[in-house]
RNA sequence: CGCGGGGUAGAGCAGCCCGGUAGCUCGUUUGGCUCAUAACCAAAAGGUCGUUGGUUCAAAUCCAACCCCCGCAACCA
């Protein structure tokens, strides 16, 4: 079983193609992963309480339910939009999910991984926030953005002793480190007694890109006991404590633990943006350790899609929403740009001459191959040409560019993870074809009669490759590979004339 | 001296671990072709590989120092 599971998105706003990113990785995946005969289980959600979510419903003036309700399902629709499909949506405010909290909550608290203790912090009455010591020393203890003056608050909060868990998270991150990716996600580990450091202790947690995981044994170093509640007064919309009814459960143990509702778990694979890392990395291994339940295998860390070079924001006004995107070239086009222009563990760019680059790329590379060759089939064989199976495609012949070995690079880029890097190597291969068509004049050879079985066998082989790739094409563009695989069928090919990825008149910037 | 990533052709990137003719996609120019979506194919132009120094027969690659950009620094995917 692999279960995947994608960040849950914050109801704060409107989905941007930030997260449209992160849905596509987990659904390639899986279906990458379904292709090779495994039983998959894909989890997405969204993130529903906290005082971001209450405020941005009370300026609107309805309920907090009411914005989380009609946020999560624009969160649903783009799944939808995406042709991503998702096996379980959860929602934070789900009534099991809210139970499922408390009562790990008090397992933890059983396994004297809780504690109460006072809380410093500079807070500023007009961002709501908490602001940390040294930033606002820096700013004169006054808040630039509302120009007042920080309160110093003590509270009470409840913490969750992340540091008896360290030795163990770190031991944890070097052996996934050690391990590759393919046997990182094959591997099994077993769950051991709650905070023992076990030499034998086989848990382990591989973090792409390992540049990440650099960064987190070093966050490690220096990690503190996280703060795992506030003031009810504070955050209103949350889920209680038990036991303590002047405080609600702060972000940590509602969110992350949305990964355990379904009963899956250990997830094999857990898709996060950057930001999100040091949480999935400490806090959440920290939880499951002091659960006694064992840690996901792997997690597939991305970056973010800058528009223009500039990070995408709400204040500056760049933020691009994945239906406007869409709505230009189609489902299976978005899905190419971010995936195959969008590096998969970098940071990427979008902008609209590099989205119509891209959509050219597309239609140029493959949409033209599969029409020229189909076209030739139809006129020269009248369709009667066939795919011939894969044994008999490039059998020996290394001074043309093997499929047999195109396919072999393809798999262990999507077993390694980098999605943009297989979908270049099927590319590649498209545009070898074409190149060889050209060599091979087959207009000249459907001259003369002598020329026909030569020409017959080189469609014959085109096209066999062309379908074969297109499989292999299916979790990245699904639909585009389906309308590929019924034109180039065993026995016969069957082309209407359609246009895989039309052009628009003019193409505007 | 907080941590991390990066600086390679007009743009976007690979190559660096394991030193040996600097490569890919897009763009530009020229040529070819006609099965095809004004497409496809070929060729060319275009780079002091951030700077300086070191090691070496040989450095984009290894070492040292420095400069610049970008993230992160406790809930932005």
């Amino acid at each position: 079983m692999k279960y995947i599971t994608t960040a849950i998105a914050y109801l704060n706003g409107a989905p941007h193609v930030g997260h449209a990113l992160d849905f596509l990785l987990a659904d390639v995946l899986n279906r990458y992963q379904k292709s090779r005969g495994e039983t998959t289980f894909l989890q997405t959600g969204t993130d529903e309480h906290g005082q971001k979510v209450a405020s941005k419903a009370k300026a609107l003036g309805i309920s907090p339910q009411e914005l989380c309700d009609e946020n999560s399902a624009l969160f649903r629709a783009l799944w939808q939009d995406l042709d991503a499909k998702y096996d379980y949506f959860i929602r934070t405010t789900n009534p099991n999910h809210i139970k499922n909290c408390q009562e790990i909550w008090l397992k933890l608290a059983e396994n004297g991984l809780i504690y109460k203790k006072p809380y410093h912090g500079w807070y500023c009455e007009g961002c709501e926030s908490f602001i940390t010591e040294t930033e606002a020393r820096e700013k004169n203890f006054t808040c630039p953005i509302h120009n007042q003056p920080l309160q110093e608050i003590s509270e009470d909060n409840y913490f969750l002793k992340v540091t008896a868990l360290i030795p163990q998270i770190k031991a944890a991150i070097e052996r996934g480190r050690a391990l590759s990716t393919l046997d990182a996600l094959n591997g099994e580990t077993t769950a051991r007694s709650v905070g023992t450091a076990d030499p034998s202790d086989d848990q382990y947690l591989k973090i792409l890109p390992d540049f990440r995981a650099s960064e987190i044994l070093n966050l490690l170093e220096k990690s503190e006991d996280v703060s795992i509640s506030r003031p009810k007064s504070q955050v209103s919309w949350g889920i209680p404590v038990p036991n303590d009814p002047d405080q609600t459960m702060y972000v940590w143990i509602d969110a992350l633990s949305n990964y355990l509702t379904t009963g899956h778990w250990p997830a094999s694979t857990q898709i996060i943006g950057k930001d999100i890392l040091r949480f999935h990395a400490i806090t959440w291994p920290a939880i499951l350790l002091g659960l006694g339940l064992p840690l996901p295998r792997l997690l597939l860390t991305h970056g973010f899609v800058n528009v223009d070079g500039t990070k995408m924001s709400k204040s500056l006004g760049n933020v691009i929403s994945p239906t406007e995107v869409i709505a230009r070239y189609g489902t299976d086009a978005f899905r190419f740009y971010f995936l195959k222009y969008i590096p998969t563990c970098d940071d990427g760019d979008f902008t609209w001459a590099k989205y119509d680059a891209a959509y050219n790329d597309l239609a140029n590379t493959l949409g033209n191959l599969v029409s020229r060759l189909a076209n030739m089939n139809n006129k020269y064989f009248a369709g009667l040409i066939g795919t011939q199976n894969e044994q008999s495609i490039d059998k020996s012949d290394d001074s043309l560019p093997n499929i047999v070995k195109s396919l072999a690079k393809y798999h262990h880029f999507m077993q390694n993870l980098d999605f943009s890097d297989a979908l270049t190597e099927l590319f590649n291969h498209f545009r070898d074809i074409n190149a060889e068509i050209d060599a091979a004049k087959p207009w000249t050879l459907a001259k003369s009669d002598d020329t026909l079985p030569e020409l017959r066998n080189l469609l014959e082989n085109w096209s066999s490759r062309v379908a074969t790739l297109a499989s292999a094409l299916a979790p990245f563009l699904p639909t585009t590979s389906q309308k590929i695989l019924a034109i180039f069928q065993p026995e016969k090919t069957v082309y209407n004339g359609e246009i895989l990825f039309p052009k628009p008149e003019t193409t505007t910037p």
